[in-house]
DNA sequence: TGCGAGTTTATTATATTATGATACTTTGCA
DNA sequence: TGCAAAGTATCATAATATAATAAACTCGCA
């Protein structure tokens, strides 16, 4: 984000505000005055106004001991003013609780945002880590398997500059960086119509995901589903899981 | 919202767009600019201006056809956010998600955010209905279970300020709006440590709250499962859930 | 206990930036 | 087809944010 387009309908304050709102989470969940002008690369003296605005608006919490900085509350309804405004997450909230407790296993459904995707909804189960908990949490789409099944799905040119374009980032020992075989693994999606991940994101977990198709052809969502290694296979996932996983996704008619 | 006071660390542009993103939600999910004006007050160049930053820097989705504006992903990862920085989401979610598979019953955690009560953590069934799936809604506290849980456990001062001047709002035809009797109703929640409400913000709902105290006396949060009035009592959710959901809420040590 | 690096707060003159009135264009409805 | 309402663009003006500087803290370590 270095200097923005000089454009009379762009304010360039709210826009540096929003980034340092944005620039809490996974590895900043909390940040002092100081960190904030580190990962932001903004100037110090507009940090402090900006972020003193955020706190004095409610958007920041600071910790009066330590000055250190948290989203609030205001920010944890934001969630909440998504999920009233995408209609995919009332479509489909029902049919995932139904379907986790049927596979009493971790069910989720992400959107495709940019490169990566974005969790919209968890139905987590006893033996689910903390992050797979989280809504709202974004990881690279060609690491995971709800973003190779939405890839799969879109047309070959499109699918081509994912594949060769899209950022990488390695999670675990496990996670594939090499294209050429995520390119594979996005074939094999395409053919199935489901795509399987082992351990791409966290260690020993095994994932499935089927892409919810819009009329126009379009994929705008996928079903997922996570288990645990020692448990599972993915021969027995592709087998037992996939199809109820595909059912659901497939259930579902948007556009 | 009127003028801000005049204060050299404060940034108007700022605050007035996170008052146009903080506009959407519940009752406008989705808004068009000059919805936007209406609902926010602000001038009608300002929220151009600031609507037009907001989806420039992808906080805000706006339909091509419509021109009407929505919250995007950006704004759920600010959700994510919150959850990584709040230690009571970590500290809590495992046993909830127990607790809900234990009763098979939608169970919640809420955080007191002024006067009204904000949910951080929702473990739904198969018959919650959508708002109540929907992390980071926030509802008055003195008409919620969760909300009169925590009341009833403020310093006496505190507690009679918050029942007396905190705001009311009808959800349903059966929400006690007269503050005698949730003055009643608290007072009960305090003796016998959790609270109980019918049918308060979604008719034939059942209501059961426990409070999360701190070390230092303060509650925190609080512990609540809902369930359906046909199928339960007041009588039966005091005898049989009410226990598990204090032992629950008791387990936590916080501070 | 006291020194000093590293942070957080406070203060200013300056010009960049946001302002809001106005006019223009498009859309949707009768 | 035409009108009203909504969205888009333009622009001079002054208010507003800027960034440099200085003061007041913290906290670790000797």
């Amino acid at each position: 984000m270095p200097s923005k387009k000089q454009d009379t309908l762009f304010v360039a304050s709210l826009a540096k505000g929003l980034t340092i709102l944005h620039a809490f989470g996974q590895p900043n969940p909390e940040m002092s005055l100081a960190e904030i002008v580190r990962v932001t690369g903004l100037d110090k003296s507009a940090c402090q106004r900006l972020t003193n605005t955020l706190f004095r608006e409610g958007f920041l919490l600071k910790d009066p001991i330590t000055r250190r900085f948290r989203p609030s509350l205001k920010c944890l309804e934001m969630a909440a003013a998504y999920a009233w405004a995408d209609p995919l997450v009332r479509l489909m909230m029902p049919k995932l609780i139904d379907l986790g407790h049927a596979l009493g296993e971790r069910v989720n459904a992400a959107r495709l945002d940019g490169p990566d995707i974005v969790y919209i909804i968890r139905i987590p189960t006893q033996l689910t880590s903390f992050g797979g908990m989280i809504v709202g949490r974004r990881l690279p789409a060609l690491t995971t398997s709800a973003g190779r099944a939405m890839i799969s799905r879109l047309a070959p040119d499109a699918r081509r500059e994912a594949i060769e374009t899209w950022p990488l980032a390695a999670n675990t020992h496990a996670t594939e960086l090499d294209r050429g075989r995520i390119a594979e693994r996005i074939e094999e999606a395409a053919g199935a119509g489901f795509a399987v991940a082992v351990g791409q994101n966290i260690i020993n977990e095994i994932a499935v995901a089927a892409p919810v198709m819009a009329r126009d052809g379009t994929p705008v969502a996928a079903v997922q589903c996570s288990v645990s290694a020692p448990k599972w296979t993915a021969e027995r996932v592709t087998a037992e899981l996939a199809p109820q996983v595909l059912d659901v996704a497939n259930s579902f008619n948007f556009g």
